[in-house]
DNA sequence: TTGTAAGCGTTATCAC
DNA sequence: GTGATAACGCTTACAA
């Protein structure tokens, strides 16, 4: 069934039709009410395909995602499940395109294929070619995170420099002196992972001003590796009473390591860092953090989008977002000493009953 | 640019551009060859829109998934991007559409404007009214999950009731005589959930067979829910030495619970059901559980969907799957009395959800 | 082996 | 206020 149809049986020309559907000229009342109950009745709907040949656009935006194979994070699946949703509230489609790779089949039907009038990219390097390609394609998109330079770009992204500095910041007023950085993998930022590095930089500020003892951590992001971090940490370096961690998947291995050695939340020690708010709710106890705000981001990243795609020459814009940092109950002052003197030598089963709550 | 433009320059018509492109017709190598350069060189690409409105298909299909607003499961997420990743390997593409409610736009899109050629639709409930408007519309569809009665819907499903059997029947089998089954919340069964029912039947099934004391817990999907579902269960019911579960959000708060509680596993506690294998190996100890064949869902799933495109008089097919139990280190021998003797003195509360009996 | 031309279902520009 | 009709860019009979 197609415009044809209703517009025979409604006994009017075709373009009345598309005009009674899309408001585009005027239509007598008479007539627009008895398309519309033929409409009605057939169920009819305009094809997707045809109208996107005809007008140029195709109301869809493809969003762009790390590949499966390298799982997601929760971060990232809040920031997916946002950006559906926001694109549903302005009647818009959301083409999945997996890519990580260069030579993505996926991600080159998306540019050059016209099936989507803009692109939200996630995951963006330091350096990143998908960005080069998407420019040379003439195709709107909007990047989560940002390249180290590229004024003319627009992008949405968490201060993640800022936010552990003052992560940091915060737990060196509460007394600590010696802080580690639990930050994503080596491979991750060996690749030019932007939040990584961005991380660091935050880190390796707020040490150098405040003159702390600062230890950087590469870690894998799963309960695993942040176990076998932390019992590593805890092993070498026992003065170390706090830490910031951008890497939330690692948080349970974290948890674990601490409570196996004996340390209490946050009395023997302090924990800090850049999460989902759902992970730090659910941590034990809630974990003191800036709340990735994916629905935000999303929301932003999602207008700035609908803009460049109405008007592909308007100026640069650039998001970059400072959540607060929620006090929750994971940080306090820092132990009187040490507490490779206090911590128990080999009871790793000791129940904790999880700080102040 | 478009495909006149690539006709003109290799000096040759549209047709043939067309023909080279897709081998629909043999063309010469003399002029394959001329096209192709001007290809190259151009970096043109076919219209998506344009095609699909000429072939009648669009080379994409839809993937239904719950609202984000209900935070999806780590099962589910895996499960995305498995489909994602089963897709691209077929050239095919995947449009998103969050969907729950009944009156959708973003699903109404799918079904009724031809944007797709099939559509994978998560999350079946027992009662459905999505299925009948994908039937009434015509269009292909593989459900994961399966409706209460439904012989001539394609699906693919886990089979809880089966799995969560076998779990139990192991419990038993390692001397577990007082099991509890920790479904998920109330509302989610109560909305005819069918992993909730079925996972039920096959623990009621085992319960009944063996002759074992049976309690259900109705739990909420996130680790607060999880961990006060079980601290009740341990004070109500102490003489329950072992749990299956199909909640696997609830996971981190069960081990928390049982930590408090004083009790290790699997010496005091076993602990089994069916859950992403990213969890079970996450877990501490690394969880005895069904792991969900999530790739294989998805892969089935497509090929199941790739088919009733081609051929949708096809009959229908169900995939019923029973992921091997995987040993690993959460089940052990019941104890040799309750626990209720070596538990710390808790306050006493009834359990969530009722006993079975 | 190649070219011509008729669709595919819309939208939008002319006329009237 | 409404109706023809020409795009939009491609595929695919039908001819040659």
């Amino acid at each position: 069934m197609n415009i044809g149809e209703i517009a025979r049986r409604a006994g009017v020309s075709r373009s009345t039709v598309s005009y009674a559907l899309s408001g585009n000229r005027p239509v007598s009342e008479a007539t627009r009410k008895r398309i519309q109950s033929v409409i009605d009745e057939l169920g009819y709907r305009p094809n997707a395909s045809a109208r996107a040949l005809a007008e140029g656009r195709t109301r869809t935006i493809g969003l762009v995602i790390p590949p499966a194979s390298s799982r997601l994070t929760h971060m990232q699946l809040d920031f997916v499940g946002s950006v559906v949703d926001a694109a549903a509230k302005a009647d818009l489609d959301v083409l999945l395109s997996p890519s990580g790779g260069d030579h993505d089949r996926s991600f080159e039907r998306l540019v050059s294929e016209s099936r989507v009038d803009g692109v939200i990219l996630m995951e963006i390097r330091m350096e990143d070619a998908r960005v080069d390609r998407l420019r040379e394609a003439r195709m709107p998109f909007v990047g989560i995170g940002h390249p180290a330079n590229d004024p003319g770009m627009f992008w949405v992204d968490v201060d993640y420099a800022g936010l552990i500095y003052h992560c940091v910041r915060h737990l060196a007023d509460l007394g600590h002196r010696d802080i580690a950085l639990l930050n994503r993998s080596p491979e991750l930022v060996a690749a030019g992972y932007g939040p990584g590095h961005r991380a660091r930089e935050g880190f390796m500020r707020a040490v150098t001003e405040l003159g702390l003892q600062g230890t950087e951590l590469l870690c894998g992001d799963d309960a695993r590796c942040g176990q076998e971090c932390i019992a590593d940490l805890l092993a070498g370096r026992p003065e170390v009473t706090a830490l910031a961690t951008i890497n939330e998947a690692a948080l349970p291995g974290v948890q674990r390591a601490l409570q196996e050695a004996g340390l209490v939340i946050p009395r023997d020690f302090s924990l800090t860092g850049v999460v989902a708010s759902q992970w730090a709710e659910d941590f034990r106890p809630p974990l003191t953090a800036a709340d990735m705000p994916s629905d935000q981001m999303a929301a932003q990243a999602m207008a700035l989008l609908v803009e460049i795609i109405r008007d592909p020459s308007m100026p640069a814009q650039h998001i970059l977002m400072s959540p607060p940092i929620s006090l929750r109950h994971s940080t306090g002052a820092a132990p009187a000493g040490s507490h490779a003197a206090i911590r128990p030598v080999g009871q790793p089963q000791q129940p904790t009953g999880g700080g102040l709550s």
